[in-house]
DNA sequence: ATGGTTTTTACTGCGTC
DNA sequence: GACGCGGTAAAAACCAT
């Protein structure tokens, strides 16, 4: 259960010229204002902000705006042995022992990472932005992966782990921090893995290195992502969003497949304006069933009286 | 493991072109 | 007849406990 208005904020925020709330584009990496058509450049103040870094660059840090959930930090060593600062009962060393073997982890880890872990880690890292071409993931989304990764070696999570089960569970929680509407379905097919499998690593990925929630992508987004790759009318898109700005109720969204939800917008919006999609293609482009379609259509009217809010002609 | 919820599968009937 | 659509029952998948 997610509730949409958890992650709204994180990517919410308004056109200067207008006042109007600014959509944000997954794909480009853009927003823009749908009122008057005003364009934010990449992450101005508002979506993650991050700089083109090579992947293999030591030194890496990925930039954020102001939301802390996508805060990124420093890779350099001190977290690793900020982290493992206790013995095998787990309990915490004393400061002079501390010291010591904080100066052995240092070598230790010095040594380690020059050989096999090293390569072990760029062969992984390698994959990673495979898949993420392979879904035509913007660079951030790689750059999110490749750190995730890292730090599940560095927590011993990806300790003899299949390596596309790791790669595709770390682009695919990459992708919901950066509010990348990809679902899992995908990102297992690009990886040529089953979904099972990835859902196991993801969970074992958010159990022990990314302990906070990360909510899926808004609805919006998926809105976006299916008009984008269905080749649709971008005024069904304008106003399938703007039915599910109006609409965005955990009554209709809570528990409920985003992606179905975001089908039924598009194909009631396509109906609206008399383009008339088949239920059939938006379904299939969604990744959903022409049932779920249908049930959140019907949700929707029975919930909301849509077309005079939305000045339905004839 | 389990129980509640959602999605899918598979099937049927209805109207229309 | 084929197609799009709407509905339903039951299976499967999913999720929190």
């Amino acid at each position: 259960m997610w509730d949409p208005k958890a992650n709204d904020e994180l990517y919410r925020s308004y056109c200067p010229n207008c006042g109007d709330r600014l959509i944000g584009d997954s794909e480009k990496g853009e927003q823009v204002c749908q009122a008057c058509g005003y364009v934010a450049a990449a992450g101005a103040d508002q979506g993650p902000e991050w700089k083109a870094i090579d992947l293999e660059e030591k030194s890496k840090r990925v930039r954020v705006g102001s939301p802390t959930t996508l805060t990124l930090h420093d890779l350099g060593l001190s977290t690793d042995i900020g982290s493992d600062m206790r013995d095998s009962h787990g309990k915490y060393l004393d400061p002079t022992m501390r010291a010591t073997v904080e100066k052995m982890k240092k070598w230790q880890s010095r040594i380690r990472t020059s050989t096999s872990q090293e390569r072990g880690l760029s062969i992984v890292l390698g994959r990673i932005t495979e898949v993420c071409d392979n879904l035509n993931l913007p660079r951030n989304v790689a750059e999110t992966a490749a750190h995730i990764y890292r730090t599940s070696v560095k927590l011993k999570v990806a300790k003899s782990k299949s390596i596309m089960g790791m790669t595709a569970a770390t682009v695919y929680l990459a992708c919901r921090k950066c509010g990348v509407s990809r679902t899992l379905k995908e990102v297992a097919r690009a990886a040529g893995i089953e979904k099972g499998s990835v859902a196991k690593y993801f969970r074992l990925i958010l159990k022990d290195v990314e302990k906070e929630y990360v909510p899926p992508a808004s609805v919006e987004k998926h809105i976006s992502k299916l008009v984008n790759f269905a080749k649709i009318d971008p005024r069904v898109e304008h106003l399938a969003l703007l039915l599910s700005r109006m609409t965005n109720d955990s009554k209709i969204s809570s528990g409920k497949a985003p992606a179905g939800l975001a089908a039924a917008y598009v194909y009631m919006s396509s109906v609206m304006r008399g383009d008339h999609l088949p239920q059939r293609e938006v379904a299939e482009f969604a990744e959903v069933t022409e049932v779920t379609v249908r049930n959140r259509c019907r949700e929707l009217l029975d919930n909301y009286i849509i077309r005079q809010k939305i000045g339905w002609k004839e």
